[in-house]
DNA sequence: ATAAAACCTGTAGTAACTATAGGTTCAACC
DNA sequence: GGTTGAACCTATAGTTACTACAGGTTTTAT
């Protein structure tokens, strides 16, 4: 028998709170875990490795409507082969996107940061460099 | 005297709902905007990259309270450059690890992609591939 | 002049959590 | 075997960040 989490552990190994752990499963994004006799939730080393891609996923700004798709993909085996491929394309497309959206704050801020060791910040404009204009249309 | 933007302009070069901008302007993230003698708001384009910027960065996981931050990195003048260079590294540090993660993300859905060009899916671990948060160490 | 589109305020609903209340289970210690 | 405190349970209410009306006014195009 493989080591069963409880919900402590698996928020802690997560950053994730108990209740958001809860609410997952509430909402079937997590599977229903196994429960002591008691009547505690047991959960599989498999619901872990599913909570910590919900968490990173979440962070970096997918929905959790898209966080389903994305699990969908990863659990459907050989069936609808072309709708798989077609959600990560789609997918890789949003990705290459946010890439290129933080590499932009990734420069501007190293600038700013590098100008303040200076002793002052001329006059940062951090709006300028970035996001000038109109940006791509969002999918 | 330059263009002056409609709400609904504002709303539609941003990908953002006339809703939301007025929600921005309330919550104090958008400056006011002028009016019309009837009342209307009217927009000077930096209120438009203002706006294109929160977006932006709420797409990619920013809340709007960290908006709000950066926003005041970009407004403050070389005033509080200690804070200033602060909060960028700080900011820096979580860009470069959000990144890393979408780096990861792309890797396996082209991986997927490419493989569905064949016909079948195997048996694509996403999950497993990606975030095996189990026993791995967090960079 | 008029009609449709876009705008206004204000309020209520939704998504994704997060916190609280009031009670039960578990594990560790005596 | 009893107790006690941390961790767990359900259920419900509150928060954040929007989003969608309702009912009315202003713009704009004919």
């Amino acid at each position: 028998m493989s080591a069963a989490l409880t919900i402590g552990a698996m928020a802690r190994e997560t950053g994730t709170k108990v209740e958001t752990v809860r609410y997952y499963e509430r909402i079937g994004l997590l599977p229903q875990a196994g429960r002591s006799p008691g009547g505690q939730r047991r959960f599989a080393p498999d619901h872990l490795k599913r909570l910590n891609f919900i968490r990173r996923a979440r962070g970096l700004g997918f929905s959790l409507d898209e966080v389903r798709t994305l699990l969908n993909l990863a659990d459907r085996g050989e069936e609808s082969c072309d709708e798989v491929r077609r959600i990560a394309l789609e997918q890789l497309d949003q990705i290459a996107h946010k890439i290129g959206d933080l590499r932009s704050m990734q420069t501007v801020l190293s600038d700013m940061a590098a100008r303040c060791v200076g002793g002052t910040v001329p006059d940062c404009p951090i709006l300028d460099a970035l996001f000038t204009g109109a940006g791509q249309p969002r999918p």
